[in-house]
DNA sequence: ACATTTTTGTACCAAATAGTACATATTATT
DNA sequence: AATAATATGTACTATTTGGTACAAAAATGT
């Protein structure tokens, strides 16, 4: 399994030699994943990031070595903020109240802002796709961790009884997620609220 | 209903006027439909297209304008192929197996190609996003009309008994299409084969 | 023959792109 | 106080982008 390199220094407190930073690195790596996840990796340009990320061009090149460096830890960033999203959220309302939840939260996005961020990985997985393979293939991976999480979901709701379905955890981990890809997908080509409604009420059976 | 403006003049066969265009307009269009469709919007530069189109940076200028009111064109030009691909196969197989048909075509593609172009419509859906206000609504519209014709299908399918299911019409279209559509988006998510097999019998499901 | 119309080939352009060079500023170590 | 190490600000660069300008070429109309 190989990653773009990068360095995986934390926020260093303790102060070593030389000029500080002027800048929290996770904070400036946060505000790029936003604009990332808004605006998609090729239409956001490198002055773009060094406005959302309040940095220089060369604080930029000397802590994140590239765009596309940046952009692979912004979808690990993504990865570790959504799974530990699910996991709070499994604790406090179960999990099958999890996975509807996230597949509303989708859909608030479109009713709050008129436009729906989507999924981070979905909307790198079309970009990257036969154009940055070293990307691409960090993409795949990630997506496998999301499919696990919602198998192990589906799991704990059919030992809860939750969920009845007598089909096995994968099969209905892939149709959730299978469906709520769709979803992202039919919002943005800008399907009607009935469409919607409807796609929301077949992931309920999918779940059921 | 507003488009970009083109001019809509027909390959013309009947000789006027001044020096004849030495390139079939309807081929150069096609050529360049094909490479949006693998390369995407923003990925297709002017250079590409000119060498894919095989003509001059005048005579493109010439012909088609602009790259935003070519591409408007080219989607254009691909509803009009899919949606007189699925008459035919409807002609030749019925409703049913057309839109099953639909399904493995996409699949197909990516075990002989070992990439899978999906559908234009999505592709650019995704792009044009927040982007091409433009195109986004074009995008919108032609993917009303596959809707229109999924419906269509399925309507068909009740009244020949292929599709027994209760639920009504727009329903079924609509829940085919957002499986398809997350299937494209979960086959260039990198999914596993088995992940594919199984959507492909949740799509075999909402049909029958 | 000559004017008119349209296409084509070449050269150009301004803006945006990701990325570098380098001098200066700010800190800890000695 | 001098030095070493790191961060920052500014200027620059080479490439690519979509798009124009314009003269030469190739056809028809008179």
């Amino acid at each position: 399994m190989y990653h773009l390199v990068y360095n995986t220094s934390m926020t260093n407190k303790t102060q070593t030699r030389g000029r500080p930073k002027e800048f929290d690195e996770t904070e400036a790596l946060t505000a790029a994943m936003h604009y990332f996840w808004e605006h998609g990796y090729d239409n956001t340009s490198l002055d773009n990031l060094l406005e959302v990320m309040n940095i220089k061009k060369s604080s930029f090149y000397a802590t994140f070595k590239s765009k596309e460096i940046l952009f692979s830890r912004c979808i690990d960033l993504y990865r570790e903020h959504s799974l530990e999203f699910l996991n709070i959220l499994n604790k406090e309302v179960g999990p099958k109240q999890t996975l509807l939840a996230l597949t509303q939260h989708t859909i608030n996005e479109l009713e709050e802002f008129g436009k729906v961020k989507g999924c981070l990985l979905i909307n790198s997985g079309q970009e990257c796709y036969n154009k940055y393979p070293q990307l691409s293939q960090q993409v795949t991976e990630e997506f496998n961790t999301f499919n696990s999480m919602f198998e192990k979901l589906v799991k704990e709701a059919q030992v809860l009884g939750e969920i009845k379905s007598s089909k096995k955890a994968s099969t209905v981990a892939g149709r959730y997620m299978n469906t709520l890809n769709g979803l992202v997908v039919t919002i943005q080509a800008g399907a009607s609220q009935a469409l919607i409604d409807d796609i929301v009420e077949s992931l309920k059976e999918i779940l059921e």
